[in-house]
DNA sequence: GAGAGTGTTGTAAC
DNA sequence: GGTTACAACACTCT
């Protein structure tokens, strides 16, 4: 489920709390979850925290670094000496239920810290790589939604072969990327444009509303510490977010537009759920 | 209890 | 080259 916007949240965190560690002992409790051996990494002292795309890159002083992906249901939950840092929340169930059924991976270091990568439905991945391997993995993408040469130029000159609604074609990572399902629906929603409507025959007008309703979608993301439903994306100290309180439409049907105050519809487009306003998008 | 649905993405087939 | 269907997996909802 993380989107750009979770994925910030944990890089922002992450960033803080392991920068100048080093990995003491790395266990692998699933060998589809951890690309690449272990022992490489192991005594190496992280020099620096990154985010391109949903892709999260913990890099080593020696050039090796560790690429993650969450996909839909991975998390990275930071405990020290035991205790889960961040306050805020009850810390016993999370202490005993670490590592929990759904921890694949467990990283320790040399202060006594642990990141957990939990990962119910185990399609997210750790991968061990070198910084060109990482260059090569980020080449594939195009810009970052929160990116500056993400513009209206760009993005009318990538959908003018496509006949894909816009709603699947703002989804594709070759075109751009971060955004998926919750902030496609939310941004088309704030651009007022029909998430089925092919997406070559957008405006250049639409297109320039799209792309700053996709910029503040995402901002606002960030700003809220991402988008949790059922406790399914949770921060690194394992808090959720409260981006969700701010939705327009994404997992509202049948309730109020806040706009016009019709109905919210739900319709499926390229097999994902997506919803919308039929009055307020065109 | 069976079957459908779920926030991602890569692959294969058309 | 673009589009579609499906698989990877585990859990929840109907």
């Amino acid at each position: 489920m993380p989107e750009l916007p979770e994925v910030e949240t944990v890089k922002q965190r992450l960033s803080e709390i392991l920068t100048g560690k080093s990995i003491s002992q790395i266990e692998v409790l699933r060998e589809k979850s951890f690309k690449g051996d272990p022992q490489q990494v192991v005594g190496l002292c992280v020099d620096s925290i990154s985010r391109r795309a949903k892709l999260l890159r913990v890099r080593f002083d020696n050039h090796l670094n560790l690429l993650i992906h969450l996909k839909m249901t991975g998390q990275l939950i930071y405990a020290d000496n035991g205790q889960r840092i961040g306050g805020g929340h009850p810390t016993a169930d999370w202490v005993d239920s670490l590592p929990s059924s759904h921890t694949r991976v467990v990283i320790h270091f040399e202060d006594d810290s642990t990141l957990f990568f939990n990962d119910m439905r185990v399609f997210g991945w750790i991968k061990v790589l070198t910084d060109d391997q990482v260059q090569q993995e980020y080449f594939r993408y195009g810009p970052d939604a929160n990116s500056s040469e993400f513009t209206a130029k760009y993005l009318k000159e990538k959908l003018q072969t496509r006949t894909i609604a816009i709603k699947q074609a703002i989804m594709v990572n070759e075109i751009l990327a971060g955004v998926g399902n919750i902030y496609a629906s939310e941004a088309l929603f704030l651009a007022g444009i029909d998430p089925r409507k092919s997406a070559k025959k957008l405006s250049l007008k639409e297109i320039e509303s799209l792309v700053v309703e996709i910029k503040n979608v995402i901002e606002a993301g960030i700003k809220h510490g991402g988008t949790t439903f059922d406790g399914k994306f949770v921060d690194v100290s394992g808090l959720s977010g409260n981006h969700q309180e701010h939705l327009h439409v994404y997992g509202l049907e049948g309730e109020k537009c806040d706009n016009c105050g019709s109905e919210i519809k739900k319709v499926k487009i390229g097999g994902r759920g997506t919803y919308y306003c039929e009055y307020c998008q065109k």
